[in-house]
DNA sequence: AAAACTTTATGAATCGATTCAGGCTCGATT
DNA sequence: AATCGAGCCTGAATCGATTCATAAAGTTTT
């Protein structure tokens, strides 16, 4: 076990401790000859920093906890890809948790995350944390939401106009000429959930003609979830059936979808049109290429991780709401019949 | 700025650091009533162990970094959530990197493990990195290859056996009638890529009739990889394109089936079979539900972490491979022609 | 040539939890 | 009564990097 502390890169270069410290940490201060032995030395023992004593010291650490919804879901991978390549840029990895929208679970990395006194925290929340969150500030972690509008401004967030975006949908389903709509979706803890059914809402009561909207509730944003959605959908009297689903996420959609063709009474898009939420790479190659709304993911990770390194560079500042337009992305799922 | 230490703890429970310490770390040699004001005292103030002195201190961690080689797709999302299921048993949290194919970020990741000392890597490795993983060991950090067989034993691993799942694929298709079959997949530094191209050359060589297995290379294993190859076996002439198709994995797969479909020359299954890898949830959903060998991706991680603590808990351990089946799942995309 | 700065280097003190040699009490053993 | 051991507690030393007051050497200004 090598253990090369930066005593023995001291001692092999012929410097003292600072000198090492301060070569690592500010070269620009630090005579170019001192330098030049320290790296050496450095090569020659094959001497890597220890990060605890260096996060114990200096209180500053490298990592960023990233507590997600639904590890499962691509579009959160997209999300913490976009986080991951901007830490990058700074030295910065990221200390994962998956919640599976359990709300123990969301205690408990937060608790790991506080003891790990992580840089900062990006959450994509369920429920309402900002108790817990307002714990980790005084603390001196900030946290940035993530794909979830912060209401009352007391956290900054990066996320996607959910409102319009489930606006737009239903929009789009009146247009292509459906007036019996079904949303799909739930837990309604789920800020995102609740957001789309009322941009759904919005869209139906504002519509020209008269437009159904019923809410077909779900435990889950999962396939499996959607799959069983579909099942009940299928299972009512011809008569009861709505002639358009929006799922508030590609996930259901898909569930949805593979019930829908399993069964195969109702055709998609002519009997049924279905339209989801997020645009996952996999809706474009469903067994009905699927519309959906897209989100810019990658970039909301990007963006949220920026945000918070300014934020604790300077706790000072301000929390922003930043807030993308979701897009439309017509396919066949939602086809107007002829 | 709370900043609630263990000395804190110590003067209002009226013990000494090293008592709280015990109550903290080995409860039962410490006096019921001690525990009790301890405890008391710690919820009080609030207190939350500070991760880095303890690190610095005792040498031990509570992080185990998870190289991946593909954040973006789902078998792997499935991978994590095992070994984080089984992480949290033991208050573990996973400390993630995404290379992406990448040997520079795989450096870098490992590299800030290093830094990190963490208890231990998970690892999908791209290429041969078995140096590197020694040099982690002499520093006493494990590793575990997840997904890959290590082939000379130096290091324990959580595979699937590749060359049997190519095997299988390919004596399926072969079973289903198919004589013209291309392996698509890539890069060749993947050793899961080469070794299923192994087991699919054994099972054409086997084969009672004349089988031709080519072999159509991609820069990487996504859906636009799988794309792209489609494309260019759609332009072939007619008499050149294959009557079937094993993808080196679902991502590949699905993208293949995707420019299948939209340029529509070819049906599938019809004039071509197409079966993936890996069974991602999303290979049922498909346009035409596609076959594939599925893996126990949430198995492979569990098992993977709790053989990386095994190992921790005793380095003197002999490094164990652990080999687990691949399941052959058959859907529309191989079903037979008539 | 003295004074006033700059530049660079030094090394002890520090962060907070853990460890462990040593101490105290009290009942059991000789 | 002396000795021993079990049970419990104490607090100084420690891990390794950073920080900062201090000093030494070198340069510019007066």
């Amino acid at each position: 076990m090598a253990a090369v502390s930066i005593r023995d890169v001291a001692q092999h270069a012929g410097v003292s401790v600072g000198t090492v410290s301060n070569v690592l940490n500010r070269p620009g201060e630090v005579s170019a000859e001192s330098v030049r032995r320290v790296q050496e030395a450095i090569e020659a023992l094959g001497y890597v920093r220890n990060d605890a004593a260096r996060k114990l010291r200096a209180g500053v650490s490298t990592t960023v906890g990233f507590v997600v919804l639904d590890g499962q879901n691509p579009f959160f991978g997209d999300v913490v890809r976009g986080a991951e390549d901007e830490g990058s840029k700074s030295g910065i990895a990221i200390l994962y948790g998956n919640t599976d929208e359990d709300p123990k679970r969301e205690r408990t990395y937060l608790d790991l995350f506080e003891e790990q006194q992580v840089r900062g925290v990006l959450i994509s929340p369920y429920g309402d944390i900002n108790p817990r969150l307002e714990r980790l500030r005084a603390r001196g972690i900030a946290a940035v939401l993530v794909d979830r509008f912060s209401g009352d401004g007391r956290f900054s967030s990066v996320s996607v106009d959910s409102v319009a975006g489930g606006r737009m949908a239903v929009e789009h389903l009146i247009a292509t000429g459906r007036r019996r709509i079904a949303f799909v979706g739930g837990p309604f803890e789920i800020r995102q959930v609740t957001d789309r059914l009322a941009g759904a809402r919005a869209a139906a009561e504002n519509a020209r003609e008269h437009v159904d909207l019923e809410v077909v509730a779900t435990d889950a944003l999962t396939v499996a979830d959607g799959a069983a959605a579909g099942a009940r959908i299928i299972a009512r009297p011809r008569s009861e059936r709505p002639d358009a689903i929006f799922a508030a996420n590609d996930l259901l959609a898909l569930g949805l979808l593979q019930a829908l063709i399993v069964d195969g009474r109702m055709l998609v898009p002519h009997d049924i049109a279905l339209i989801g939420f997020d645009d996952i790479s996999f809706a474009a190659a469903a067994a009905v290429p699927l519309s959906s709304m897209r989100q810019p993911s990658r970039m909301i990770g990007r963006t949220a991780l920026r945000i918070l390194l300014e934020e604790t560079a300077d706790p000072e500042l301000i929390p922003r709401q930043t807030v993308f337009q979701p897009e439309l992305v017509v396919r066949a799922s939602t086809t107007p019949r002829r």
